[in-house]
DNA sequence: ATAAAATTTAAACAAACGTTTAATTTAAAC
DNA sequence: GTTTAAATTAAACGTTTGTTTAAATTTTAT
């Protein structure tokens, strides 16, 4: 959307990396400055407040998100696969943009609402929309049971997937995963086979 | 274990508070002291720093879990009916002590490693061998499949419910929940069954 | 080449932070 | 009742915080 020019880019990465280490109080305006190698008060001048800054941050890594949903939704796969498709477009985006789903997770679970989070509450309603519209479709072709909770699908999926990346450091030490390879690895084999076995068998179970 | 006076409960509880509110570096000492009505050196006084008052928050709030998992555990029940039994203690646990799992989980998500998280590190690695032993048992009974991640049960139940507490704006929005009471209740009932559900289908779920 | 605008800088700002100090009050012990 | 220890207080400590300022530099436009 709105373009920004390199060190603008700089300011964002730093940001991004150092909001996620140490939460959004935790980080200074002046460890993110040297770490995007700028003048402290570059980071007023072109966001215009460190509110500001992580607002525009969160903006910047949630564009995109519901055009990839509406590709998967007019794909021409049954709803198990749309299913599939749509648990690894999760996966992936959550993986690729983790420092900033962990920021918001934190920011939106504490009462001082310090920013208006419009933008992500937006992505999560279109969300749940997508998913509720594949799997309508599933229960109509008689695939999927209908005695389910759709609205909890997709809280289920984030749900797994970000505990265990807030986690880290128990998962590591108790499935002693000594690299990030490996825990990457984790993530993109057993994981995700566990996320999508388990919505596999709520949605197709039958007592 | 340790016992507290009066005046330290009330640093405690109010540390609790404003932790989960505002975060363990936005919290201030002097609103916490405020808060609990005593003055501000009293938590230097009591606790050493601001770190060891969190320390000891934790160490308070977790007590007495492992008991509760062996009595299930000794109890003649099948393992299915164990199962939710534990989900039962799961969700009765974090949901009465949310703020102090809110704070935790964004503590433990933080590359800085403010403190030494052992205490709550050796409680979730209780739950998983509690867990690992009863979907054995119904392993041997012929009754659950074998074909499922045991470590990632755990982390399914407690995900879905972390997820879904930690995004109560979101969820409130969504589903119209417009008191405390109904956020609750949400929990209590729809939610807490769907994880029943997930889990349960995830267990006894045969192709 | 010159004027105007945008960028970058070091320094300063007041406010808030966690912690400590030293004095005072309260409680306990003998 | 006197002494000793514990509890409590207001004030000050030195840092660090986010933001602003005003001057210097670079870029852009004419």
């Amino acid at each position: 959307m709105t373009d920004f020019n390199d060190k603008q880019l700089d300011i964002l990465q730093a940001a991004e990396k150092l909001f996620a280490e140490e939460g959004f109080d935790g980080a200074s305006i002046r460890n993110i400055a040297r770490e995007a190698n700028v003048n402290i008060a570059m980071i007023s001048y072109y966001f215009g407040s460190k509110e500001k800054l992580l607002e525009a941050l969160i903006i910047h890594r949630t564009s995109g998100m519901k055009m990839q949903l509406e590709n998967i939704f007019n794909e021409n796969l049954s709803p198990a696969d749309k299913v599939d498709r749509l648990i690894d477009l999760y996966i992936s985006r959550i993986n690729k943009n983790k420092c900033m789903y962990q920021i918001v997770h934190f920011e939106l679970s504490t009462k001082k609402r310090i920013m208006d989070m419009k933008a992500f509450i937006d992505i999560k309603l279109q969300n749940v929309e997508a998913f509720k519209r594949i799997i309508q479709e599933g229960q109509a072709q008689g695939v999927f049971r209908k005695d389910i909770n759709i609205f909890l699908i997709p809280t289920t999926i984030v749900g797994i997937l970000v505990h265990f990346q807030m986690n880290r450091m128990f998962m590591e030490t108790a499935l002693q995963l000594e690299s990030d390879d490996a825990f990457e690895a984790y993530i993109k084999n057993e994981l995700t086979a566990h996320i999508k076995q388990t919505i596999k068998a709520l949605l197709l179970h039958e007592n």
